[in-house]
DNA sequence: GCCGTTTTCGGCCCGACTGTTTTCAGTCG
């Protein structure tokens, strides 16, 4: 059993208790203890196994420890199969329609018998559905184009590198409506998750008519699904919901806080500011005594107008978006510990990169170049070993006539330090695709699964960690395999990998490509627990992917509060030349390339995205949405449905 | 069902929008 699948069970368990009409907090007990679940970074079967392991968790008590342990052997739980008995799992997806939550589909389920999407849409076109109390003809419309909708193009959510350049026309568009002074993107966008279920749009000044005009006109969108003074919503044409909430400068910084998230996060600072006899939401934080009917008087607002003044009122450091999800970063907060997180300002080097020798489209000289248009003070170039046949990957001969060519491109691209390196194949057995001559020869050795993934826990930890031993390994690439959305992580004993890299001194990868951001947060998090170093690397195929990937290689690296000092690339030559040459390594050393400025990193490129959180997403990146702003392609959706 | 400048109970985050109602429940974020 998955954490994802346990989380789910208790998901279904909260719809269900909801539907039964439960107690309200036992239903967020459930449904916060499935947010927990999803994002352990180990297995909640495995930590069941020691009793009272899962305790020490907040938000797991006795109660749902023992339900885990029960869901992790038998697939169920008691309460799960009781409620089942009652409500049939069938009705779960329904509550997953726009406007339909546990309590409609109830009574659509006790009233009419409706168990399926199927039943749903033959009520709604034999109009049964208005007639329930509580529903009407709206309701009943709403439903039927729902189900209709859903059939058609479930609803999912999106890679984030397939929302940035849409982000960036919204956030434009509408900061050109007069009287606008600031518009920015909250949610997980904002967060930086790798998959968005929605944009959260946040604006500041103009004209309520105007703005919500700008918006729910603008060319992209394909539907507007409410409109009201302060607050619309939209589907674009991609599928993609957009949110737009009008706030007085006041106010910004709260709302900011409180659209951006994470919900537990929130939680967490409202739970303070109560303590401190204060109320937190999204129009500031407030002293005062509440009256009736709702309004409230003598109220005194203490902090609003910027998340910095919100934070310091409830005596915390600002906090970074991207570690807003209640792990730790309150409490870092608190004691001026939290992390200065690492930066693409800090970053000397793209350590995987491909060219056309193997599958790449650019040259060899090419992407040397962009690496130091980058100006980036060093990179690896790490086309493909034999093994991946299709990608014309490199065999020991191969490596040996790549020599001269490596030596002719530091000739020519005087100004960066170019390492010899190749991405290698973990073949089945653990063993490396390359011959030992071979390996010796390269300065920059990547060990990375491409094939047999669905081995067996047991089976493919075994292999990748024959494969790190190896004493010419450097760095594992993308260590769990997964394509989000397409196919799942390796089932690796990440711990017993992680632990034995750390001891081995073998780097561990954030690959920044979009489907792909791996290593996870989670296990980036957990890899850093372990004493694991990193690189944040694009894996670029390309020269234009230099600049794109990094931002999302980045992200995950944020997410999981590493530092420059955990990040190799974010380290000067000299000192990663010593990590990489030592203490159990054979590797030669490379000749560092003269270099005519300074050391330090020089400042991106206009062009780039911004490093720092806060800044609104830059201009879009697609040549397509620039030009012309017609509605956008329907983006790949990913599994795992909104949230 | 969890949690506790806590200990076996009492409290648990908050507001906007919609539609159906005529003051509010349901849904959503």
């Amino acid at each position: 059993m998955t954490n994802a699948e346990i989380a789910r069970v208790f998901d279904h368990i909260a719809i269900m208790l909801e539907m039964d009409g439960g107690n309200p907090f036992r239903v967020r007990a459930y449904r916060e203890a499935a947010r927990v679940i999803e994002h352990l970074a180990e297995p909640a079967a495995s930590l069941a196994q020691s009793e009272g392991r899962l305790q020490q968790i907040k938000g797991i008590g006795k109660d749902l420890e023992g339900k885990i342990r029960d869901i992790a052997a038998t697939g169920t739980t008691s309460t799960y199969t009781e409620l089942s008995a009652k409500y049939p799992p069938s009705l779960m997806e329904l509550t997953g329609i726009q406007g339909l939550g546990p309590k409609r589909v109830k009574a659509l389920f006790t009233q009419l018998g409706v168990r399926s999407l199927d039943d749903l849409a033959q009520a709604a076109r034999g109009g049964k559905i208005k007639d329930l109390p509580g529903f009407g003809e709206t309701v009943e419309r709403k439903v039927l184009d729902a189900v209709e909708k859903l059939a058609a193009a479930p609803v999912a959510r999106m890679l984030i590198h397939a929302a940035w350049p849409v982000a960036g026309e919204l956030t434009q568009a509408i900061g050109r409506v007069p009287g606008v002074e600031q518009v920015e993107v909250a949610g997980s966008f904002r967060r930086r998750r790798e998959t968005i279920g929605d944009l959260d749009l946040l604006v500041c000044g103009g004209e309520a008519s105007a703005v919500m005009a700008a918006f729910t006109g603008h060319a992209y969108v394909a539907e507007v699904l409410a409109r009201g003074e302060t607050k619309s919503s939209v589907r674009l044409g991609n599928g993609l919901q957009v949110d737009l909430r009008l706030v007085p400068a006041a106010s910004f910084g709260a709302a900011m806080m409180y659209f951006t998230g994470s919900k537990s996060h929130n939680i967490e600072l409202r739970k303070l500011a109560l303590e401190r006899g204060m109320t937190l939401n999204e129009y500031g934080l407030t002293t005062g005594e509440r009256v009736v009917a709702g309004r409230t008087q003598g109220e005194r607002l203490v902090a609003g107008r910027t998340e910095e003044e919100v934070y310091r009122a409830l005596e915390l450091d600002w906090i970074p978006p991207e570690l807003r999800e209640a792990h730790d970063e309150i409490e870092l907060a608190r004691q001026g510990g939290l992390p200065r997180l690492v930066e693409e300002s800090d970053l000397h080097a793209d350590l995987h990169m491909h060219t056309d020798r193997s599958d790449g489209r650019d040259s060899l000289v090419d992407m040397v170049r962009a690496a130091r248009e980058r100006g980036y003070e060093y990179c690896a170039i790490t086309d493909h070993s034999k093994a991946l046949g299709m990608t014309r990957g490199f065999d020991d001969a191969r490596v040996e006539a790549s020599i001269a060519e490596i030596e002719a491109v530091r000739r020519d691209v005087p100004g960066i330090t170019v390492l010899h390196g190749l991405e290698v194949d973990i073949l089945a057995d653990g063993q490396l695709d390359l011959g030992e001559q071979a390996l010796a020869k390269l300065d920059w050795v990547i060990v990375s699964l491409h094939s047999s993934l669905a081995q067996p826990r047991d089976v493919i930890t075994a292999r990748v960690l024959r494969a790190i031993e190896h004493p010419a390994v450097h760095l594992m690439g993308h260590p769990s395999g997964r394509k989000i959305g397409a196919r799942n992580a390796a089932d690796l004993d990440f711990e017993r990998v992680f632990e034995r890299a750390a001891e081995l001194g073998v780097a561990m990868e954030i690959n920044g490509q979009p489907d792909r951001m791996d290593l996870s947060d989670r296990n980036a998090r957990l890899a850093k627990e372990r004493g694991v170093r990193f690189t944040i690397d694009t894996d670029s195929h390309s020269t234009a992917n230099l600049g794109d990937y990094i931002r999302y290689g980045l992200f995950q690296a944020r997410r999981a509060g590493l530092t420059r000092e955990d990040v190799l690339n974010a380290q000067p030559f000299a000192a990663f030349d010593a990590w990489r040459r030592g203490p159990r390594r054979r590797s030669t050393p490379v000749a560092p390339a003269t270099v005519t400025k300074p050391t330090r990193r020089a400042k991106p490129k206009p062009d780039n995205p911004p490093a720092k959180p806060p800044k609104p997403p830059p201009k879009p990146k697609s040549k397509a949405i620039q030009a012309k702003p017609s509605k956008p392609r329907p983006a790949k959706p990913v599994k795992g449905g909104r949230r």
